[in-house]
DNA sequence: ATGGCTTCATAGTGAAGA
C-alpha cells in the first residue's frame, strides 16, 4: 500500500497539480489538508474518473481535509469526539483492514496566543482519543499537517526558530506523548538526506534556498511495522507554477 | 525590517497561514 499526506493548501486552486501527481504517483490512498472548500463543491467526480473514491469535510476558506483512495473509506469519524470544533479538520476512515487518521492539527499562530492554547487543547484531546483508539484498531496509520517540527534536525535553522510556534517545547512534547501511545515515525525509520523539509515559507525565496520545516507526519502503529519499506518526500510538487507550500511526503508498505 | 508571499472573502483592505 502506497499512502501519501498533502497539504494542498486549497484544492480549488491545486486541483491540477493533484490530479497530475495522483495520476503519476499512483498512490493507493491521499489524505489531504486545507482543502479550503465546502462539501457540495468537492471535485469528487474528478478523483472518480481516475479510478479514486473520496471523502471529505470541507468548509469556506479555512481548513477542510479529505482522504482520496483506490479502496472505498468506509466508518469515517470527521471529529475528536466530545471536543467541540466547527474546524474542519479531521478524517479518519478504514480501508481494509488499516485505520486511516488525517490531520490538520492548528498552526497555533504565536506561542502563548489563544490559538495557541488552542492547538494545545486540540492535541490533548487528540492524544486522548487516539489512545482509545488503539485497542479498537492495532493498524493505525495517523498522517497529515501536524504543524509541529518534531526535533531540531526538522528545522533549516534551530536556533531561530527555538521556542517559536512549530518548534515549542509543548508542541514537541505532544507529538512526543502521541508516539508514546504506540507509534513511529515513517520518516525516520529510514535513512534519509540531510535538511530534509516539507514546508517552504513563501516569502523569502524559501524553497530555493531549503529554508524549509518537517512538519508533514505519517505515523504508523507497532503492528504495521514488518511491512513497511519505504518513507520520502516528494520535493517535485513544490518546484511547480503556484504550488502549494507544503509538499506530499510518502509511505509504502508491502501489503495492506 | 513583526516584513516577506499566497489564498480567500471582498470590492478596501485584512485575516490567516507557518
Amino acid at each position: 500500500m502506497k499512502i501519501a499526506t498533502w497539504n494542498v493548501n486549497s484544492l480549488n486552486v491545486r486541483l491540477p497539480h493533484v490530479t497530475d501527481w495522483l495520476v503519476r504517483e499512483a498512490p493507493d490512498v491521499l489524505a489531504v489538508q486545507e482543502t479550503k472548500m465546502e462539501d457540495h463543491k468537492f471535485p469528487a467526480e474528478v478523483f472518480a474518473s481516475l479510478g479514486y473514491q473520496s471523502i471529505f469535510s470541507g468548509q469556506k476558506t479555512y481548513n477542510g481535509v479529505a482522504v482520496i483512495a483506490k479502496e472505498r473509506p468506509v466508518d469515517a469519524v470527521m471529529d475528536i469526539p466530545g471536543f467541540d470544533d466547527p474546524q474542519r479538520r479531521v478524517m479518519a476512515v478504514t480501508l481494509g483492514d488499516v485505520r486511516v487518521v488525517n490531520l490538520y492539527i492548528p498552526n497555533g499562530s504565536e506561542v502563548d496566543s489563544d490559538k495557541y492554547r488552542y492547538k494545545l487543547a486540540w492535541l490533548d484531546a487528540l492524544i486522548a482519543w487516539l489512545g482509545s483508539e488503539r485497542q479498537k484498531y492495532p493498524q493505525t496509520i495517523i498522517l497529515g499537517d501536524f504543524n509541529i517540527a518534531p526535533e531540531d534536525i526538522d528545522v533549516y535553522d534551530p536556533l531561530q526558530w527555538q521556542g517559536k510556534i512549530l518548534c515549542s517545547d509543548p508542541e514537541r512534547d505532544a507529538f512526543r506523548r502521541l508516539i508514546d501511545l504506540g507509534f513511529h515515525d515513517a520518516f525516520r525509520q529510514f535513512e534519509q538526506p540531510e535538511k530534509s523539509f516539507s514546508w517552504w515559507d513563501y516569502r523569502m525565496n524559501g524553497f530555493p534556498r531549503n529554508l524549509g520545516l518537517r512538519i508533514d507526519h505519517i505515523l504508523f502503529s507497532d503492528a504495521l511495522r514488518p511491512q513497511l519499506t519505504g518513507c520520502a518526500i516528494d520535493r517535485e510538487p513544490r518546484k511547480l507554477e503556484r504550488p502549494s507550500d507544503h509538499t506530499p511526503v510518502v509511505a509504502v508498505w508491502e501489503r495492506s
